[in-house]
RNA sequence: GGAGAGUUGGCCGAGUGGUCGAAGGCGCACGCCUGGAAAGCGUGUAACCGGCAAAACCGGUUCAAGGGUUCGAAUCCCUUACUCUCCGCCA
């Protein structure tokens, strides 16, 4: 969320960002405004009250304590009116306060000034296209869904038996599959620096509002209700909360850390063949990047995170290209994303796999993440910044796609360490 | 799940109505001492909001969270959350 003083001392930029992202209300900039100036009105009359009260107080019990009763009593009436204005205006200040809130909460980030202008998908900006030939299926190319039924590596109904649709059952060499790219994609960020995490999946509401799933993706999350509790939509909420109401000291940046976690989504509405098979899911495994980092760097830092990104789809061998996303498909939260696509060679379409962001002060604002720069007294908000690398599912649904043969599939040769075997069956 | 005890600053810990943003210790920073260090000595060491664009300074808030009693609450009362101990259950 943004913050009420950057609003003030940046309008102009606020508002020119709000419309690249085609953000209808506009005019609630200046609604912002005057609740803030009102609440700092509210506030100093608060104080200057409480203050008196404070001092009046002080005499009291000094006029106890040297015998005066009947001095004290006359001061208590004032005390009592100065308490009655004091009400007042701290429900005043309380419900302007309330009001604020709400609607900084409602604004969404401001874009990086790379981000390209643009409404839906089709305005994304190719930043970096497959320029290789793509892979040379067989004519019969089959989905992955019905590569998956043949070879026995995931069987979807049984899923559907045993929970509903969009949880899939892996078996044998698709369960073993899934275990090596999680094992292979945790040992590719150890090796880049990254600290391993393994968090609980399933979150308080004041970490699922700390990094924005609340309550903008509110339907997006399954809630248990007897508990209080959010099933983690993606490990960017357990591992970024770990440094939630925390001062850093800025030689501790950046934190870089990684972890791996189911990620369980409603995706609520989502019928029909783009979301067959893998392509989209309730439960996937995905291994996460998160980093914290100094406000003058993040934008290298989210550089470096693309360039693991690439690396690891390179092992795979999987042809992919990189988007921009304009200002009217970004997340609520994000200052500038990255979409990481794999071509699905049979089903001729591109599949999202990761999505790289830097939130900057977005989250860290809603999180009291800050940090302390060298020698000095006042706390920076930090930025934060993480990215999928990689999400199965549709890493799976590619790789069995695009390696199929007349025979099976082959299983691409950095995985084999993990694996045990390079082909399926 | 049942019973009991707790929750105070970066950490440990004192504090049962005013002199308490809070003793003391540890840690950390700076200075003295030293050839250099350790030890010792001294000084300092919370966050947030507002006045204010910033610093100095001033005011306000914060002793788990929320509410209440009181002129005045870390301290008394209520609610909630969490932690620990014992019992029960259990991968």
């Amino acid at each position: 969320m943004l913050q009420a003083n950057t609003i003030r001392q940046e309008k102009e930029r606020i508002i020119a960002g709000l419309k690249k992202r085609h953000f209808q209300d506009l005019d609630v900039v200046d609604r912002i405004l005057a609740l803030d100036d009102d609440r700092r009105k509210f506030q100093a009359a608060g104080d200057d009250i409480q203050a008196e009260i404070n001092r009046l107080s002080k005499q009291i019990g000094d006029l106890f304590k040297s015998g005066k009763a009947a001095d004290a009593a006359a001061l208590k009436d004032q005390v009592a009116a100065h308490k009655e204005q004091l009400k007042t205006v701290l429900e005043d200040q309380e419900s302007t306060a309330v009001q604020l809130e709400e609607l900084l909460i409602s604004v969404p980030n401001i874009p990086h000034e790379s981000v390209p202008a643009g409404r839906t998908p089709e305005d994304n900006e190719v930043f970096q296209d497959w320029t290789k030939p793509m892979p040379d299926l067989p004519k019969d190319a089959k989905p992955h869904w019905e590569l998956a039924e043949d070879h026995g590596i995931i069987d979807f109904p049984t899923g559907v038996k045993i929970t509903g649709a969009g949880f899939p059952l892996y078996r044998g060499k698709g369960a073993i599959l899934q275990r090596a790219l999680i094992n292979f994609f945790l040992d590719e960020a150890r090796a880049a620096g990254f600290e391993e995490i393994q968090p609980p999946l399933m979150v308080n509401a004041d970490s699922a509002r700390a990094t924005g799933q609340l309550p903008d993706k509110e339907g997006q999350m399954y809630y248990v209700e007897k508990d209080d509790l959010y099933l983690i939509p993606t490990a960017e909420v357990p591992v970024t909360n770990i440094y939630r109401d925390v001062i850093l000291e800025e030689k501790d940046l950046p934190i870089k850390l990684t972890g791996y976690t189911p990620c369980f989504r409603r995706e609520a509405g989502a019928y029909g063949k783009d979301v067959r098979g893998l392509n989209r899911v309730h439960q996937f495994d995905k291994v996460e990047i998160v980093i914290l980092d100094h406000p003058e760097r993040s934008y290298e830092t989210l550089d470096m995170m693309l360039n693991h990104v690439r690396g690891l789809l390179d092992k795979l061998e999987l042809p992919y290209r990189i988007l921009r996303l304009c200002g009217g498909d970004m997340g609520f939260t994000s200052a500038l994303t990255y979409d990481f696509e794999v071509w699905s060679a049979a089903q001729e379409r591109w599949l999202e796999v990761s999505s790289v962001s830097n939130f900057e002060t977005f989250q860290s604002h809603r999180m009291k993440l800050r940090y302390r720069p060298e020698n000095e007294k006042k706390t920076q908000l930090t930025h934060t910044l993480n990215g999928s690398a990689l999400a199965l599912a549709r890493i799976v649904a590619a790789l069995l796609e695009n390696n199929q043969d007349s025979f099976g599939i082959r299983v691409p040769e950095a995985l084999h360490r993990y694996t045990g075997f390079d082909r399926i069956p």
